[in-house]
DNA sequence: TATGAATGAGTCTTCATTCAT
DNA sequence: AATGAATGAAGACTCATTCAT
């Protein structure tokens, strides 16, 4: 992204107008909610005319799929941080209350929207067939993939078991946990649980090595 | 339900008008999903007069939450069935086997509107508070959690755990795999997700003496 | 039309809101045009609600079938004049006439929308492929081409033609003129051409007797 | 037009950047009609600029008028044939029976899009008034003009009929045929039909003298 | 010459709900 | 009990045009 910023006072402006509009959706979905979203209400709080708005984004949907990506690189850059444990479960875990952070600060008015039965963004299979492109889901399954290989190989991870498997359960254990929070609009800690879930899954694929090598 | 079905003519004449309503609105839902459930579409389907519908339903939540309460009834009596076994563990995966059936029966279709973030059936605790009636869920987690309790007096269930908190979890695990079974448009076995990841759960909070009783 | 009118004052009611609505179209495009022509114009114009407009036509579209199809109809009852010359050229002309003047009350705005090379209506053919029903040239050439039989009966038209044929002719021949009149913005004296148009292609069918026992 | 060719680099450019855009009109609008040809989707066809376009043409039917003459432009090299038969009517007849080669090789699609009611290039007594140019209207109107004036001199044409007059009226009739055409998605001959309606008109305007020189 | 950011009035349409009959 | 006429705010989106760069 940073590097996508150009420099020629034109462009600069025409990014800032776009940031304008990016934040002022920001605030309004934290200040009033999804059903407040309007492309009017938008403009308003963003100081730009209607018609600008359409000129940066064909539609309504496309900002929303631009909120979702932007939301998604911060989301990036901000786990580039340490991760740096050597139990191989809390590196996983880290990676997704890392994830629950990320839904925790882009509102939950916007997640419950997002998670819809009908969004292929939530489904690393359909999200390849329909090639639409990638989706947060799609690194946070190879990064977890990844480590389990890794632990596997080191004999934490019970041979039997494909990790591309374990990666999509955990997956979907995440995405029931996010469900149930939508649901409950927010009135469930999102930490607790993921580390909880997550807690009681990985126990059940790990080998007696791992448990003797990170005792308790 | 059954008391308040009355009968003198006219009174047997509403209780049918409420009916086509009703069974409109289960029509349009399969067929069409949530977005195209307006008011007009629904008195369209039931052949019945915009001012019928508020007539019978304060408001359209009001109708939903009817709709909810007595799909939950329709799914009560199919239920009773004979779940004998004698392993607590055995008999909560059943519960929800049986319940993995009652979607696949409704159809992945309707299923699909119905998992909806905005759908409050879908959670005990936001039930009870708009007090809206009750749902399929609720009668769900009392069974399991009856059968919990019964399993902790046993000393199956590890002493310091809540059944209704294990209800509660095992409920969102459900919740988290049916999404996920609609993300995949029914490219998923349910029943072999269910009892996989209950066994998973239901495992980490039994006692050793549950593992010496019901070995393997 | 007339025998439709219902009789309930609730009826009633529902039939002068149409209407008025109606005759603010009528008027709204007499005075300022097919581009003034808007939903929210009508409605001020109307004095009705945004809504109601709606509620009685699905569509923009809709009002203006409606308004055609009810402009035939005034046509038709208006036709039901005597047109009883013997000259069968006459007769024929004076359907035209009639047309033409229906032409004019509907406003040339309104036509020129109208006469779209799109315009099925516009072409007796195609309706009947697709078809859509009747239009007001369906029945135009069925009485033209009536005249023509009876003519050639009384050996007035030459016998080797086809009164369908020549029916034709004759409608191609009166939209080239509509046509004009509209690219004139009505600055054609419609009946001036109509009549030395149809004349001129008429006389190039008739017989030796017609011009005998018709002359000059 | 080809002394407003200009050499230098930069008005070469210019040239082209306009071309493109002329271009593009043509092209869209065979391909999508009237309704697609706004502003944004031209230059998006001809990779031009929104401001480039208003750079060149000071409204969007500046451009219409220019897309006409430059038609018009083509046609009339196309039309430098030998048309040198003595009789007059034939001469007429010739001049739209190339007039409907040049429709029928521009393609019933665009020559849809093109007729209408509100194509002022159509007419051109509208053209002068908004002195937008000429069209191809203009000059066939002026040569047959010229012809009939010939044969009026000749003796061929009734003494008290006026030559615009009569050109006039034949372009009506072709125009009313061309639509028919349009109108009957090019399921009309149009050699057939224009060579029938201008021989019955002429005709109808040609003196004894020519029915004599001119037998059959 | 060429760009494209910005405008903003204007478009049709939807929808839950009220209320007099 | 049942009707359906009426509401009107709100919705997303279009488009020719201007203008600073």
């Amino acid at each position: 992204m940073k590097y996508e910023q150009l420099s020629t006072p034109r462009q600069l402006k025409s990014q800032q107008t776009k940031e304008k509009i990016f934040n002022a959706t920001l605030d309004l979905l934290k200040k009033h909610g999804f059903e407040f979203l309007t492309v009017k209400n938008i403009c308003k709080a963003a100081k730009v005319s209607n018609g600008t708005f359409f000129h940066y984004f064909k539609t309504k949907e496309e900002l929303l799929a631009y909120y979702l990506s932007e939301g998604y690189n911060k989301y990036l850059t901000s786990l580039s941080h340490k991760n740096i444990s050597d139990d191989f479960k809390e590196r996983i875990i880290n990676i997704y209350l890392y994830y629950a952070k990320y839904c925790e600060e882009t509102g939950i008015d916007f997640i419950s929207n997002y998670y819809t039965t009908k969004n292929k963004a939530l489904c690393k299979r359909k999200l390849v067939e329909s090639n639409i492109g990638t989706s947060e889901y799609t690194s946070i399954i190879y990064q977890t993939a990844g480590d389990l290989y890794r632990a596997q190989e080191a004999g934490y991870v019970q041979a039997d078991l494909s990790p591309p498997t374990i990666a999509a359960d955990i997956c979907l254990l995440i995405k029931g946990i996010i469900f149930e929070w939508c649901l409950l609009e927010g009135d469930l800690d999102l930490s607790y649980y993921i580390r909880k879930m997550l807690t009681i899954y990985i126990d059940s694929v790990v080998t007696p090595k791992y448990r003797n090598d990170f005792p308790k």
